[in-house]
DNA sequence: TCTAAGATGACCT
DNA sequence: GGTCATCTTAGAC
């Protein structure tokens, strides 16, 4: 299969779309990267912005399936989802690393000259930046701009860098992909020490 | 108004 | 494999 993907296929439950996202194209200011990792958050996950409800900062988690929500964070880093669930549902499916598929230049010079290959997206804030996200693309229509690539296998793992409900298996990765991010728990989660 | 924590990455050893 | 940089957001008072 190919093409684009439409709306309704963000629509749905963030945990069953994320595993379908990996190996899809998502095409943006130029670059497209293939899917290798992605993470999915809902309203009821203890670890998600949209935990606590609707903010000014997460308003678009609640909108409707298909755009795009843009965050930052540890005061140097952007992270990029695309917003999941049914209009209202404050769910989404975090892009976690990916494989520059087109665009490499430009992706390169936005990463830094002597980023290698490999880590051009392998990495939340990494991909956002060779992308050319940040919160000026908070909000934007994400409809159009992904296209489903070859099917994969997905394997789902315990999440990384958080504390709360890191061991809910909602992260999707292709097993034994080299653009992968490495798993890293966050120092502070339980059981980490 | 103040405080604590955070969906991380770069660099050094 | 470990340490540090850096600032926004949200919640408490």
């Amino acid at each position: 299969m190919s093409g684009p993907l439409d709306r309704s296929f963000f629509a749905r439950d963030p945990v069953v779309v994320a595993p379908e996202l990996l190996g899809c194209i998502v095409t943006a200011n130029g670059v497209s990267v293939r899917l290798t990792e992605v993470e999915a958050y809902r309203e009821d996950d203890p670890a998600s912005h949209s935990f606590r409800g609707p903010t000014k900062r997460t308003a678009v988690m609640f909108g409707p399936a298909g755009f795009l929500y843009v965050y930052f964070t540890y005061g140097m880093h952007y992270c990029a989802n695309l917003v999941c669930g049914e209009d209202g549902a404050g769910a989404a499916v975090l892009l976690r690393a990916g494989e520059v598929v087109e665009g490499e230049a430009l992706a390169r010079a936005r990463r830094g000259e002597r980023v290698p290959d490999r880590d051009l997206a392998r990495g939340p804030a990494r991909l956002a930046q060779a992308m050319g996200w940040d919160r000026s693309d908070d909000g934007r229509d994400m409809v159009g701009a992904v296209r489903a690539g070859a099917p994969t296998a997905s394997v789902a793992g315990p999440r990384t860098g958080i504390m709360k409900a890191a061991d809910t298996a909602w992260r999707f990765a292709i097993p034994g992909d080299r653009f992968v991010s490495p798993y890293k728990r966050h120092p502070k989660a339980p059981g980490a020490g």
